[in-house]
Order: structure tokens, then C-alpha cells, then sequence
DNA sequence: CGATCAGATTAGAACAAATCTAAACTATTG
DNA sequence: CAATAGTTTAGATTTGTTCTAATCTGATCG
């Protein structure tokens, strides 16, 4: 845990600066919320529940600004699963999704170990930017 | 007799009657759009301007009603590629999507030929519904 | 048939997610 | 430490979808 002894907001200022924005008191507090401490996914509504739990004064409009800042930033990326809503995963490594459709639960699985072939050419004048793989879960039975 | 023999509703009638569906005006004449010609994907906002162009008078809360109907009966297939709203692919077959995402544009492919190996095992508790794979295009350069 | 009634349709209200606006604030720079 | 460019904000707005409750219609039965 000596990553967080000192000084603990210097990596992430720094982090922040990296990805040129500039490190505001509210980019700031999220960043920590969301990459200190293991991958998550978050929806905005989510992370303004957790901001305001932790007495961090953030407007909505700021943690939608801040979210999609960080994901063009590529310190997030967006996951389409449900419409209606979109969720930010921290998780940037190659990696695929498990779906729970009964529950809405979001689950990350490694793409390591998983291959996709036989992906048919791109059509005319585009190439291919990423191949997803979500894996929707219903309940056993 | 006197009635005419060709009836051109007919396998569509019997369709939705099939589906457990009545077969009202309404979702006779969006029936007969969606399943008449190629497969297709829609929104309801396009299905409700492709309606009135044919000058069918029928209610966006009926597009959206009948488009979760034929969901449900197993018609339609939902596709979710672009949070904020639902597309509805005609096509039952197994097969993935292209997602242009600079124009929105989306296609199938068919899934013979691709495979997907070395999806983990289901989390305890659920199983595995449908694997879906969508290839994002963005433009050639 | 024609009456009945569960089920379908509808306009418009309500809702939810996300974005926009323009005014107030703040981190950087010089 | 003042100027300024970038940031935050409350609230309004937009967009996609669902809900409501009133009205209409397709199937059934006498």
C-alpha cells in the first residue's frame, strides 16, 4: 500500500495533466473514485450517487462532462449493452462482456483465451475499428 | 365465393395469429412492412415515417407497442449497438452485426464461418443465452 | 346477424437519459 | 495578482420510450 502513503493525489494529477486536462478539484475526485481500487463500470447516475455519498459536490452535468472527457481521453471506455443508458468501464486492457439481462449486471472477462475468427472483410471504404463480444446471461435452469 | 381468391394478407393473418397476436388493422399493415421484402432493421421512428409515408395511420405508442410484441413472440430481435436507442432486425437467423458508427449504418453477417472459442463458462447460477458479435467500423484511412 | 367485452389503439402526459445554455467560478499564465 | 481560457453549474431542453385513461374493434355467442 505504499502507493497511496504520501501524497496521494500525485499520480492521478498526473494522470490527469497526461491526458490534458486540466486537474480541477472535481476531475479530480472522480478520477480517484474511479481508478483507486480494482476495474469497474459505472453509469453516470451511478457515479453522482457515489459523489454525493462521499460529500463530493459534483453537478450532474459535470460527471456526464467528466465521463465523456475521460473516455476520449482513453482513460474510459463506453459499453453499449442496455439501451437506455450508457456504462463507462474502467477496464482498458483487451477484454470482453457477460451480460445479465435479468439483473443488468455487467461482468468483464478476459480476451485471452478467447478467439474470434472467420470475421468476414470490412466493407468498402471502412476497417474494422473493434470486435466486441457480449455474452448475454439469463438465470439457469 | 364472390370474394377474391388472391389474398395477399393472408400468410401474414395467419403469422400473427400464430404468434398469438390479434391481427388488428395496424399490426397487419406494420407486419406486412417489416416481413414483405428483406430483412431489415428499423427503429420506431423510422417504422412510424415509413407508416405514415404509406399514409397508414397508426400512433408511435402503437409502434412501440407492436415492435416489443413481435419481440416477445420471437418476429423481431432487438439490437442494441448505439445507447439511446433500439433497433429491430427482421432477421431470426444466426448471425452478427457491422456497426458503422460514423453513420450509424448496420448490417448483418452471417454467422456461418465465424467462431467464437473460448467463451468462459457461464457465471454460477446463470447460462449462457447468445453470444452476439458486433464489428465497429470506423472510415478507411 | 347484433350485442358484448377483452384486448388494442390512441393522444397526450410523464419519464429517463443525456445534452445544451449562459452565467458564475477557477486553474494557469504572464 | 490580474487576465483569460477553460470548467462547473442549475436548470431548461431534447430525444427516445413508456404510461394513462378514454375510445375503439375483433372475436364470440345468443
Amino acid at each position: 500500500m505504499g502507493v497511496m502513503k504520501d501524497r496521494p493525489f500525485a499520480p492521478m494529477l498526473e494522470r490527469l495533466r497526461n491526458a490534458g486536462l486540466r486537474p480541477t478539484r472535481q476531475r479530480l475526485a472522480l478520477a480517484r473514485l474511479l481508478f483507486e481500487g480494482g476495474n469497474r463500470h459505472v453509469t453516470a447516475e451511478q457515479l453522482h450517487a457515489e459523489a454525493r455519498r462521499e460529500e463530493i459536490a459534483v453537478s450532474l452535468a459535470t460527471i456526464y462532462n467528466t465521463l465523456n472527457q475521460f473516455r476520449k481521453a482513453g482513460l474510459l471506455r463506453e459499453v453499449v449493452v442496455d439501451s437506455g443508458r450508457s456504462w463507462f468501464d474502467t477496464n482498458l486492457e483487451d477484454h470482453h462482456h457477460f451480460f445479465h439481462e435479468a439483473t443488468g449486471a455487467l461482468t468483464d472477462f478476459e480476451a485471452e483465451g478467447l478467439a474470434v475468427e472467420g470475421v468476414p472483410a470490412a466493407p468498402r471504404g471502412t476497417e474494422i475499428d473493434r470486435v466486441e463480444v457480449i455474452v448475454r446471461l439469463r438465470d439457469a435452469g
